[in-house]
DNA sequence: CATTCTCCCGTACGGGGTACGGCGAAAGCG
DNA sequence: CGCTTTCGCCGTACCCCGTACGGGAGAATG
């Protein structure tokens, strides 16, 4: 399956959805089951973490909620809404410690672990395309807080932005190759390590070592040094200081 | 639609598949229509390009080529495999001149450079979750001319391969980011622009100034120098710019 | 008790991937 | 030239999806 898509409903409605504003339905009025949004959230957040976002579809949140498909329409415009409210929930759960005395490049870390956590607990977030901001009260609290590590170093507001954007980009590139990863070794029951062990020999007919010299030393060389063909946390721990380091040039140079 | 997934089937068909190895159907026998592997990787890479992965259904390239759905099984294993070959189809295309007498930083641009437009020529590549490396012969062709631009600097293979898939993994995330906000505009029929001027007084009431000043001081002023919340070109050189300086402190320091 | 409001959800439609098995034409052979 | 075998082709069917629509049921109100 395609990436799901964020948005595309009508805005207000979104808004007034992830804000909770709008005395929706059941609010203390009536209702049989306790259903409502904050629920159905959760329980697509339950599904989405256990199996996958391609498991994740109204029948199925319904069933764990033991309710009809189409109750869910009552509380959620459709599902590209309901992932929008799931994601904004999901950026809810990063921690956000006072900066205290830390540099911006302790702070920077942190932020950058903190994002790659929270996209190894919900690999799902990589698999929806936001293209628009998920405007909901935690993103912009989490977007406000990232932004703090890089204020008062004399960039401009601009280079600020940009900054944070290639370092959760870092986190966020890093983390979708370690989670596809783990996600490969569960789908195909094989360790990455049993998978080239069973495609070296095919793979040595078809290449020629002779011509590709580079790719066939440093692959085997990377494969070597970390177990399998890539260590994602290693990757994303060196990319993390090579793009500190660049920063501060940066921050030098103001 | 979540993300495809690529492999999952017969390993070994796969590779035959990607290396056009064994004398597959239609090899000079017979066949009414002169279906065949390359022509449905054609016609998928059309569909893919024009209207976006969740296009592509086996229907719909079958309809494409005047054949019947069932006849691509004929020649493609299903829907994955055909994916793969797609994809290393696509990374044939990447151009690679010779070095010359350029440096490593030019070169790394280029390579940058030349990843961030076959994104944006095949967005859908965006969209397939790879988890093990597609290990066709363009994809390998690919990595071997990559890996030559950081070779001679001192860097342990380890290092050079993680270097590449820093900056690859950097051109990806904001080709992501660019073709996640045009495809926004076409879906929802919006520009950037049209868009935040329909919500900014609808998200002024929701979101408090004084609690969230870092975040709307910034998100303004990017959104003012760009003309609309994020300019992706900026963002994806502003960040290869900082990777590179990073990169040069560590090979200055071998 | 009657009315009304509103949550709830059964049914149905158009789309998807692909297993299975049959058809018909070309290739190989005598 | 005719028969047999092979194999490309594909119609049908099954189970999945998101969701439009309209009816049913139960509680709050009068």
């Amino acid at each position: 399956m395609a990436t799901e898509h964020s948005g595309g409903g009508d805005p207000v409605r979104s808004l007034a959805l992830l804000w909770r504003t709008q005395d929706g339905p059941s609010s203390g009025r009536r209702g049989r089951s306790d259903l409502g949004v904050d629920r159905i959230v959760r329980a697509g957040i339950e599904i989405a973490d256990a199996e996958g976002l391609a498991a994740l579809s109204m029948r199925r949140v319904a069933d764990h909620l033991g309710v009809g498909t189409m109750s869910l329409y009552t509380y959620v415009p459709g599902k590209a809404e309901l992932i929008d409210v799931m994601l904004d929930t999901a950026y809810g759960e990063t921690a956000r410690p006072e900066p205290g005395a830390t540099g911006w490049r302790e702070q920077l870390t942190g932020i950058a672990r903190e994002n790659w956590a929270l996209y190894h607990r919900h690999p799902w977030m990589l698999q929806v395309a936001t293209g628009r901001a998920v405007l909901g009260p935690n993103a912009i609290a989490k977007y406000d807080y990232e932004l703090g590590a890089l204020t008062g170093l004399g960039l401009t507001d601009v280079e600020v932005d940009a900054t944070l954007s290639l370092v959760l980009g870092h986190a966020e590139a890093a983390a979708r190759r370690a989670v596809e990863a783990v996600q490969v070794e569960q789908r195909s029951g094989m360790t990455d390590e049993h998978w080239w062990r069973a495609h070296a020999p095919l793979l040595g007919q078809l290449v020629d070592p002779q011509r590709y010299p580079t790719a066939t030393r440093v692959g085997a060389a990377a494969g070597q040094a970390h177990g399998s063909a890539h260590d994602p946390e290693h990757a994303f721990e060196f990319g993390l200081q090579r793009i500190l380091d660049g920063i501060e040039a940066l921050v030098a140079q103001r």
